[in-house]
DNA sequence: TTAAAAATACCTCAAACAAGGTATTGGATT
DNA sequence: AATCCAATACCTTGTTTGAGGTATTTTTAA
């Protein structure tokens, strides 16, 4: 209880994100935030200067990826501990940390509590690797929208980034305009949008490729 | 005329650009290029073991622009020689480039045969900064469709990319929703789109801010 | 001081989209 | 066997867009 707080760095190009998450930790004395880096570029920069116990890691970002970023770290600097942090859960995105060296994976959906309770168990030495489905049984909020989305709508999502119409997805896809409409809807619900253009938007600034 | 040909890199993030640029030159045998890179953390991880004659630069790339990029190298090594190539001429990027220590600036609609002889001048010392006007005259292709967007409707793009309605947008600049239709349908000819949904995606990959 | 370019406004028509539904099927889990 | 859920398909209504115009005013540059 009377140990030195951990010194925390984070990176994430979401900036309003990593400002809250910012708020999140300095609330509590056991952490103590050194500095937000907007992307890997800038962390390695910090890291010639400056040695955090911890570092939170964004993997969608534009650029860098948070799990190349965390490999590179690791191999220089083993002894950091670093937490991936995502919106979302694709294939096997967890597997991909555990190779890249992260001592944790922590899904955005996660609320606040859980999030500081399984940092400090890092911080103890264990790893922790949530999946999404253990945070949102946890969380009443997201329960109710979780930003689960499902390979079809992963699939749609691509195509409607690219322009392509209702009709040009039904087609491409072989499937009828309603569906692809139903689809579009359900994406829309789940990430609290209202239209294809904010989508687009949507899926640049989370990394959607 | 049997000097050893300049060794280039060609650092963008528009793979396909890139590629093509890549071939242009590589029909000379005044060039070789040692290399294309993605990006400028790419850029940098190379230039430690190799050391190019010259770089051809893009300013608008995700994550790193590249005028930073190019004051980065000229700060390390200033001898090699930096090309910096832009789809827009927004403001005044000309003189940013200069202060960033940049021996050209070359907007993206020049043509091979411009583009070449402009390369072979810097070569020998010269520097060369190209004003969109120039190139666009000096191209019967592109003076149909020159990539110069106005203020206005960069403003324009900048609202659509949010996700903005054209009525939305009327109301923000306090102007009629057949004036910002018109923008719209202007913007989507210069720039030979054909929906907003595209235009966004455009604007994201083309690091429209 | 003219000519060109940018910004403004209006019109029409067909296509596409957003939001609200309902409903069936086929696979996975319990 | 019953349940859940992803994926599928259909329907309606009102709004927004895309594409084709024309036309006036203001600003900028020659």
């Amino acid at each position: 209880m009377s140990n030195k707080p951990a010194e925390v760095i984070i990176v994430d190009d979401h900036r309003l994100f990593a400002e809250g998450l910012y708020r999140i930790l300095d609330e509590e004395n056991d952490f103590t935030i050194l500095s937000i880096q907007n992307n890997g570029q800038e962390l390695m920069n910090q890291l010639n200067s400056l040695k955090p116990d911890l570092i939170l890691l964004d993997i969608q970002m534009t650029g860098e990826n948070g799990i190349v970023i965390c490999e590179n770290v690791k191999k220089k600097w083993p002894h950091i501990k670093i937490v991936l942090l995502s919106m979302f859960q694709e294939g096997d995105v967890i597997k991909q940390c555990r190779l890249a060296g992260a001592d944790g994976y922590i899904p955005k959906t996660t609320d606040a509590e859980i999030l500081k309770s399984n940092l400090r168990e890092i911080m103890e030495g264990s790893q922790v690797f949530l999946e999404l489905e253990t945070t949102i049984l946890t969380s009443d909020y997201y329960s109710s929208n979780p930003y689960v989305l499902s390979p079809r709508e992963l699939e749609i999502i691509r195509l409607i980034k690219k322009g392509k119409t209702t009709k040009a997805i039904a087609e491409h896809l072989n499937i009828s305009t309603f569906t692809v409409d139903t689809h579009r809807k359900n994406i829309l619900k789940k990430l609290r949008l209202h239209s294809g253009k904010e989508l687009i938007a949507f899926a640049y600034e989370n990394g959607i490729e």
